[in-house]
Parts: C-alpha cells; structure tokens; sequence
DNA sequence: GTTATATATGAACATATGCTCATATAGTTC
DNA sequence: GAACTATATGAGCATATGTTCATATATAAC
C-alpha cells in the first residue's frame, strides 16, 4: 500500500482542527468557556469564580478572542464575555458529559 | 453573584477533558488518529504516509497508548495499531466533517 | 549465532505555553 | 482633572511539548 491509497486531510483542515483542540486543552480555558456556556460574565467575575488573578483571566480572554471563540461587549468599565462559537461549546459538552456518564 | 450559583466542572472532569483535548491538538497525533480510524495501520506504514522519522511516530504512539486512544498487536517484527477509543474518535471526526463544511 | 528488520526509548534541544509582575488604557465619579 | 475601577497588554520566567539523534530490544532469516 502507498501514499495514495488514503483519504486525506488537506494541511489547513489538520492546522484548524489543532487549533480548535489547543483552545479546549487548557484547564482554564475549559472552565472559561464551561462558565461562558451557562451565562454572560464580566471578567472580574470569571476571575472570581475561577479564583486566578485578573491578569491571567484577561490573557486567555485574549487568547479565546483571538480565535473568535469568545466575543465581548462593554458597558461602562465593565467587559461582558459570550461564546461565539456554538461548535466549540458543543464539543466541549460532549466531551465533559461523556466523561461524567463514566 | 457569588461562587456558588454555578454548575462547577469537579477538579477532575476538567483534567480529563483537558488531556483528551490536549491529545487532539497536535497536527501529527490528529494525522495519526484520523488514519486508524480508516483501518489497522503498522508503525512503518504511518511513518511511510505521514513522511515523519519512525522515532517521531513511535514517540506519539507510545503518548497515544499511554492514553489508551490506541492499542496495537504485534505480528513478527511488526506492530500493527489500532484506536481503542471511539468516543474520541467520533469527536475528532465532527470536528473535521465540521471544518470541512465551511 | 550473526545479520537484518521493525519498533521502542532515553537524552538533548528548540519552541510553545501559561502564569506573574508591572504598567497602560479607558471609562466613571467626584 | 484627579482618583478610582475594570480590563488589557508586554516582558520575563518556568514548565511542557515535539522533534532529532543515538541506542536498545526483540523477532526473523540465514
């Protein structure tokens, strides 16, 4: 058998996969998006739900934003976070309740 | 609000989400796991297809075997692998069929 | 038993990741 | 506009990750 004998993935659909599982490997970046699929929050609020520093919270945020995962919008001072990718939050909920029926 | 009006993610469900998730992220574990899951494939064949040094596949299955995603049985010299997950396989294909789609 | 083949494994290294600390930004209140 | 509040961001650092290189192991063939 050969190179040629399989149905492969194009290198841009292995790159995006990547991405999309990089984002859900992170414990925190789970419990961010955990939280954001249940409820709107405001940083300060995840950052006390989650008990990390401001700082820590802020960078994931970014890092999810980055990936168009997360959207916010503002009021005031205050930054409300909402998923933005039904997908994502999904398979993130298949997996943990696949891993809670164990 | 206060920390406990939420639904929380015991310390050790996220652990394990996390390290399923942590399994997907990499290009070559996702090129792996996707060619198992379309048949039984020995080392030297996927380091054949994937064009990777028999070293470096043999390193990420032996952190695939050391999750159980996949198991292997030994014919002479050679090994022959197979997932031994379904549910991560599933999940990996919706992620893929969904990329896929766009 | 020696050689060849298939795979596994340990050490080393370069890069990626996630946090902390310090500071910047921007809206609010007085 | 000065002080306060909420959030973002850059630099630095320790750890994790994925590969390569060299070598070990185990079966097979002769």
């Amino acid at each position: 058998m050969n190179q040629h004998d399989h149905s492969f993935l194009s290198p841009n659909t292995v790159d995006e996969a990547s991405r999309i599982f990089k984002a859900l490997a992170d414990p925190t970046r789970i419990k961010i998006l955990y939280l954001l699929s249940q409820e709107e929050c405001s940083v300060n609020h995840i950052t006390e739900v989650l008990d990390m520093t401001q700082s820590a919270v802020s960078h994931q945020l970014s890092f999810l934003r980055n990936l168009r995962l997360v959207k916010y919008r503002r009021e005031g001072n205050t930054f409300y976070y909402t998923y933005d990718d039904e997908h994502v939050i999904t398979i993130l909920n298949q997996v943990l309740s696949h891993i809670q029926c164990e």
